[in-house]
DNA sequence: GTTAAATATGTTAACGTTAACTTATTTCGC
DNA sequence: GCGAAATAAGTTAACGTTAACATATTTAAC
């Protein structure tokens, strides 16, 4: 295509018969300039329209003022919130949010984070699973002077900040929740048992039958293992519809199951009524996330709702403030109490 | 923050003893350079954790590789969906995507708009719903050579490509399915009938009627009137909710009702309940869009499903099109089908 | 064995902006 | 009315890369 080549700077300092840099000022608000000249540059910069080149100006400033976002799972409807919340938090310190989605796969973050750091960012908050190749390269990035923040991904690094909702005890008062109904054999959805270490949902849940003493049986951990390079890090509806197959077809099925997420738990939910099961007489279910859908299938789910709003405005925050440091200060850490929101999957209404 | 300054090409060069322009050839594999220099610097490179400067190097090759989707009602999750198809299309070819999402008001497209020309992206795909501020900018990035294609946006300019789910027979038939089944006081909910003009949805509505001879009452349809600078331009749940109590409270309320989107149908199918009337044996419900959430109602919510995946993609493809483009081509249009989707909400099962 | 083509590398300048410095003029306090 | 401070410009160079051109060496062709 014949791009009309962008009007510049020295552009309108050529027609105005003067220096670029007084136009710069002029465009930038500082320095001096006199009204008289402002008023000239300011009516050829509109008649010209012209628009500062953002790239040669963030060569020159070293600084891009804008911030990356990674988004795992975008589909969830939680991510989408979380997005808004960190771009109204940027937004109003005059910084841009670039969105990447990193959904299918591990190797996708490392994709993202390149495309983010190429672009010379000012910083990246990183909202994906963890993994080990994409943590290998996240601390490369961080070593490199990358303000980084992760939101409830299980990365602890030196200089890298934390928010994330506590999703231990969440996973804990919903299996708890369920206990406390009378349920014995609670089934776990959405992860495997190794998983234990990094999936606080899971810890929680076990935590929970621990601390009950009921003892944990392994079949009734389903789900797949961490996000590899062609798997994404969190569970699906269709996990967990295949999921709870996998439990009712156990000899001794659970009477009740923790989901790890809402999609997951809403797979779930269809695979208990195939089976002519009914919810929560026959399978209690728990959910997590409190998703739009919850409150609209079949029985309405109970679940943990998270605070995503203020988790993006927390990671903006934190990145700003890192941004902004002369010196990298201390890792630092939220973690944000999430809420059982108990609706009819565990509880019949009559 | 001290900021340890990056590695340049230089650097390497200055190193090894040669010219940055050799390390440039090695880092783009073009021009010739010696297998001996070539593991030289190779080597260099990866020790000393050289990365490519992308914003000089945009600033060189006046291109980005990069390109902007502009999001309007992220939270729904056909945006994912479409943000995913456009990614992995554009991925292939080697570019990268960043997205804006423009959701609470008209202003934001423009500012959306604005960030992603300052940050010279190749393109920009937009995909929020038209509104005048935002169709006037968008006309003026266009005048400036920059490759645009619109989805579902009702935006006639051109050289600018335009991509859609045929909204109007989508709309049509929805209709027609309504009156198939016998109802005659048909609401539409989620737009105002000053819309007519540029939501199609609305259009394939009132010609439904009118192809069946049933006179338009302008009472049954309610809703918002354009997006405005503090009002988003696509409908939500609660404004289906708040919608179909005002049907509801009409002297002669409507047996049926389209909703714009299936968030707006779910909104409206709690009205419904709430008013202690069945579903779709009082009031029959269609929607639109065909989110995950759409099985999951109670009951299940008949709607109209529209290709994302394929939109993303040819988006995608029309805008890598136009990039690679020497002189621009005329504006092309492709439209593609929908598919009426029936569920409960309105055909009982027995 | 000469010449042309291919290979290998270097030099220069420019992409558009702005920080830092310099120069000239005006304003103002006392 | 004088010196200091404020105002209003201009000049230079650099941010990191690479296109375009120049130069030197090797290989191939006949």
């Amino acid at each position: 295509m014949i791009r009309k080549r962008q009007v510049t700077l020295s552009d309108i300092a050529a027609t105005l018969g003067i220096a670029p840099m007084t136009v710069s000022r002029v465009v930038n608000r500082n320095g001096y300039v006199s009204d008289e000249t402002r008023e000239k540059v300011l009516h050829a910069v509109k008649t010209m329209n012209y628009r500062p080149n953002g790239v040669a100006r963030s060569l020159k400033r070293q600084r891009t003022e804008t911030v990356g976002l990674v988004l795992g799972d975008i589909s969830n409807p939680y991510s989408a919130e979380l997005a808004n919340a960190v771009r109204e938090r940027l937004w109003s310190s005059g910084y841009n949010l670039f969105i990447c989605i990193s959904e299918q796969s591990a190797t996708e973050d490392i994709t993202a984070f390149e495309s983010l750091v190429d672009h010379n960012v000012d910083g990246i908050i990183v909202a994906t699973r963890s993994n080990e190749e994409g943590d290998d390269r996240l601390r490369d990035i961080v070593d490199s002077q990358m303000p980084v923040v992760v939101i409830g991904r299980d990365f602890q690094y030196d200089g890298v900040d934390y928010v994330s909702a506590d999703n231990m005890t969440g996973g804990f008062e919903a299996t708890q929740h369920l206990i406390d109904l009378g349920h014995q054999r609670i089934g776990f959805i959405g992860a495997d048992i190794k998983n234990r270490g990094s999936l606080k949902r899971l810890q929680g849940y076990l935590n929970a039958l621990k601390a009950h003493d009921i003892e944990v049986d392994e079949r009734l951990v389903t789900g797949r293992k961490e996000a590899t390079s062609d798997v994404p890090g969190y569970s699906t509806e269709r996990m967990g519809y295949e999921g709870m197959k996998r439990l009712l077809s156990l000899p001794s099925r659970p009477t009740a199951v923790f989901a790890r997420n809402d999609f997951t738990a809403v797979g779930a939910m269809t695979a208990i009524k195939e089976a002519g099961l009914s919810i929560p007489k026959d399978v209690a279910i728990v959910g997590f996330d409190d998703i739009p859908m919850a409150t609209h299938t079949s029985p309405p789910l109970t679940t943990v709702r998270q605070p995503m709003r203020q988790q993006g405005q927390i990671a903006a925050e934190m990145l700003l403030r890192r941004i902004g440091e002369d010196e990298i200060s201390k890792r630092s850490e939220r973690i944000l109490n999430c809420e059982l929101i108990i609706r009819q999957s565990t509880v019949s209404l009559n």
